[in-house]
DNA sequence: CACGATACCTGTAAGC
DNA sequence: TGCTTACAGGTATCGT
């Protein structure tokens, strides 16, 4: 479920009910995603203020007065359940806050993360340290992708799946990105003109501007959060949509690459 | 170092 | 209905 504009939208949710409020009661039920929750969890967050809400890649920032994040991943399957009626199986980490709000991250597939890192220190943070630019900043330049795919022969889509070189693209959004700027994904980066490369980053702004305007692909209302698809999985051009037909007259494929796949045209991919 | 494949884990949907 | 298989938005790591 979760791409850039759906951690974005995530925390953008969560800020309306942690931004300022304390943490009056941190539970965990089950201490383990794809690491074991950093040892000291409950005590470093009970009781501390949480200053700021943000987002680096597909990590999602929790700031408090104690100059602690706790950095979230979503991996595949995880979510944030804001006031559930009731705890369910897979609400691993819960927070309460002294004003009375509830909320629960899920993730059943436990593909996800949880960390404690000093404020001061996030950019040196291990998972942070090699990382890319963000795609909606100022880093993204055709220039930068010329440089960064400069005799590389992977396929353009894997590289752009690659955090160190761009922080936060996923599955989809490679997809879709890759089709509004006519480039077939399995074409060498290196071999991506620099005119093709002028209408991608344009391509990959707008997907992930137009998503997180829509609320994201898979999460639709904030103050329910159900995991059902959102609004712009709606605007998809080729993302789950094998053997439809493409606006330029063509059919969309899929393939399998990596044991990921890829949805693409290539009628005007080229 | 670059590249491709695989493992991690659980739920859901499709096929028989 | 029940069983089996394929597939899922990410990342780390392992061979070659």
């Amino acid at each position: 479920m979760p791409e850039l504009p759906e951690v974005e939208t995530t925390v953008r949710g969560l800020a309306r009910y942690l931004e300022g409020e304390r943490l009056s009661r941190v539970t965990v039920n089950r201490p383990d995603l794809r690491r074991p929750f950093p040892p000291g969890l409950v005590q470093a967050l009970t009781g501390a203020k949480v200053t700021g809400l943000g987002r680096r890649a597909k990590y999602g920032l929790v700031h408090t007065d104690r100059y602690t994040t706790m950095v979230f991943h979503l991996g595949m399957s995880g979510r944030w359940r804001i006031e559930p009626d009731a705890i369910e199986k897979h609400d691993h980490l819960v927070l309460e806050t002294a004003n009375g709000h509830r909320l629960a991250l899920n993730d059943a597939r436990r593909f996800g993360s949880v960390d404690l890192v000093d404020t001061r220190e996030l950019e040196n943070w291990p998972s942070f340290a090699a990382m890319g630019p963000e795609p909606l900043g100022p880093g993204l330049t055709p220039a930068y992708l010329h440089a960064a795919f400069d005799g590389r022969i992977a396929p353009v889509k894997q590289l752009l799946l690659d955090q160190r070189i761009v922080a936060g693209l996923g599955n989809i959004y490679v997809c879709e990105a890759l089709h509004r700027a006519r480039i077939a994904p399995g074409k060498a980066a290196g071999r991506v003109s620099k005119a093709a490369l002028g209408r991608l980053v344009p391509a990959i702004r707008a997907v992930l501007d137009e998503s997180i305007a829509a609320g994201g692909s898979t999460i639709r209302d904030y103050a329910q959060p159900s995991g059902e698809l959102g609004y712009f999985a709606a605007s998809w051009q080729v993302y789950g949509r094998e053997g439809a037909p493409c606006s330029c007259g063509g059919t969309v494929r899929r393939e399998v690459h990596s044991g990921r796949s890829t949805f693409w045209c290539a009628k005007c991919q080229r």
